[in-house]
RNA sequence: GGCUCGGUGGGAGAGUGGCUAUCCAGAGGAUUGCAAAUCCUUGUACGCCGGUUCGAAUCCGGCCCGGGCCUCCA
């Protein structure tokens, strides 16, 4: 079986055929680092972590670039309202945003490129723009030229004519055309800027991406992804730059964008006050019953996040861990076994490699001492990020009124009642320690407990 | 209006032209001092109408309903 992905170019579900495959190279659209990552921020960095580690166990190398930006207009707001410096203000939010990914077992990219790292590369593709007459100046700002590019709009299946004819906002009086993108803005003293061929200013948000690909990635490579809502225009005017600046050589072969996050099923939004950031979740939930949650439904259908939803997912975390803490002294090596890769490989369904997960915990059920189900369980679970920690560290996470310590003896104290068939004193203990949250599992090899 | 994605059992959510998805919840049973966990058994399903086919929830057409995008947005 050979890896499969839908790319949003064709809209069709396609063989992946590298450019290069003894070198596989992808980009994911990073954050804007001015205010903690939400929940729907986490999905595309959680979707794209199995990619990639699918893709490392299907090829020899891989170069994961994802971006971080770190200048625009909503970082200039929220230094002004915070009035913390924008240096200090986006190295705190990318410092957050790593923790956060972190708790949620997303590895690191190869490569974290930061966009006012790369100034130089900017002015390089405006400067070509220019040359080649697909960007012109205009009171300050450098264009792009909308008209100059005969594909323009196919990833977003948008006639190019119709988006210069028709625009539903008022249009910028320096725009030759409504669909004209930009690629350079003047900035006033108040606000960060760079001096350049084109006056002081600072770039416009498509151009980064476009810049940074081609320097860490090269001008043509594998796999781009990020979320729906980049289609049009983010990942459409990356296209048009790319392409554009290097002579019409292909920018993208394999276009991958992950579908909304909804919230109770409204739109997560500020103003509705259905807004989850990662952080909040992490303060009572695990980070792998979240990262569960977002794997739950297939990468490009939409998702509905709520509590019950995430209590959900945090029992089927639980489930897992279970038939591991059963088979616990089970030598095992881990393994990928072919169900889960082969699920993997069909466009990253991830519900259905969860659901051979489950039956691999069924199988250990039933049969704790089977190592080559506990290995291939673990190895399942690592490629999806799950399952990275031991079972009693899992089951004893958060907090409560009670120590480890004092649940212990009071466990101990519990079993000298039942030795006793003092069963009033024992239950009252199971009780007590119910009450807190606690909950017993008496077996063979003695009591466990978890906190529920 | 243009583009686009969907409508599966009580809930979540995959998949397939004919064969139990899986998980949660419900019912019954095994096990247990009683529980918990686990195991076994178990009900209700593929929006509507046509068509193709030996056979369609799965393919085709039409219709109904819902979501998203159309220059802030993962």
């Amino acid at each position: 079986m050979v890896l499969r992905i839908t790319n949003t170019l064709s809209r069709q579900k396609e063989d992946f055929v590298p450019v290069d495959p003894k070198h596989i190279r992808f980009y994911v659209c990073g954050p804007t680092v001015y205010d903690y990552a939400h929940i729907g921020n986490a999905r595309p960095v959680v979707v794209f972590d199995v990619l990639y580690r699918l893709l490392k166990t299907l090829y020899p190398r891989v170069t994961y670039v994802r971006n971080i930006t770190d200048i625009d207009d909503k970082i200039i707001d929220a230094s002004q309202k915070s009035g913390d410096e924008i240096g200090s203000l986006t190295t705190k939010f990318a410092e957050i945003f790593h923790q956060d990914m972190n708790e949620l077992n997303a590895l690191s990219p190869d490569v974290e490129p930061r966009a006012t790292d790369h100034i130089p590369e900017m002015f390089e593709m405006i400067s070509s723009l220019l040359e080649s007459g697909h960007a012109y100046e205009a009171e300050g700002h450098v264009l792009f030229c909308v008209r100059a590019m005969e594909s323009y709009g196919q990833l977003s299946r948008h006639s190019r004519d119709e988006l210069v004819a028709g625009a539903r906002v008022e249009v910028a009086p320096y725009k030759k055309d409504p669909a004209d993108f930009i690629l350079w803005k003047p900035s006033t003293k108040e606000q960060p800027g760079w001096d350049s061929p084109w006056g002081r200013g600072r770039p416009g948000w498509h151009l980064e991406c476009s810049a940074m690909s081609a320097k860490h990635l090269g001008k043509t490579f594998d796999i781009h992804g990020g979320g729906q809502d980049l289609i049009f225009p983010h990942h459409e005017n990356e296209i048009a730059q790319s392409v554009c600046s290097h002579g019409g050589a292909p920018f993208v072969k394999y276009w991958m964008h992950n579908g909304y996050l909804t919230v109770d099923g409204e739109k997560m939004s500020k103003s509705l006050g259905n807004f989850h950031t990662v952080r909040d979740l992490l303060n009572h939930t695990p980070g792998e019953a979240i990262r569960l949650a977002l794997l739950s439904a297939h990468y490009r259908q939409p998702i509905d996040f709520s509590l019950p939803a995430l209590n959900e997912a945090k029992n089927g975390m639980d489930r897992l861990y279970t038939a591991l803490r059963i088979s616990a002294h089970t030598k095992a090596d881990r393994i990928l076994g072919a169900d889960v890769q082969q699920a993997l490989e069909d466009d990253i369904n991830t519900p259905q490699a969860i659901a051979e997960l489950h039956r691999l915990a069924s199988l250990l059920n039933k049969n704790p001492n089977d190592g080559a189900t506990k290995g291939a369980l673990l190895g399942g679970g690592e490629i999806l990020g799950l399952l990275q920690q031991n079972p009693e560290s899992w089951f004893k996470w958060g907090a409560s009124d009670i120590d480890d310590a004092e649940i212990e003896a009071l466990i101990v104290k519990r079993k000298e009642a039942r030795d006793a068939k003092d069963f009033t004193e024992s239950d009252r203990i199971r009780d007590e320690l119910a009450a807190a949250g606690i909950v017993l599992e008496d077996n063979a090899s003695g009591t466990s407990w978890k906190r529920s």
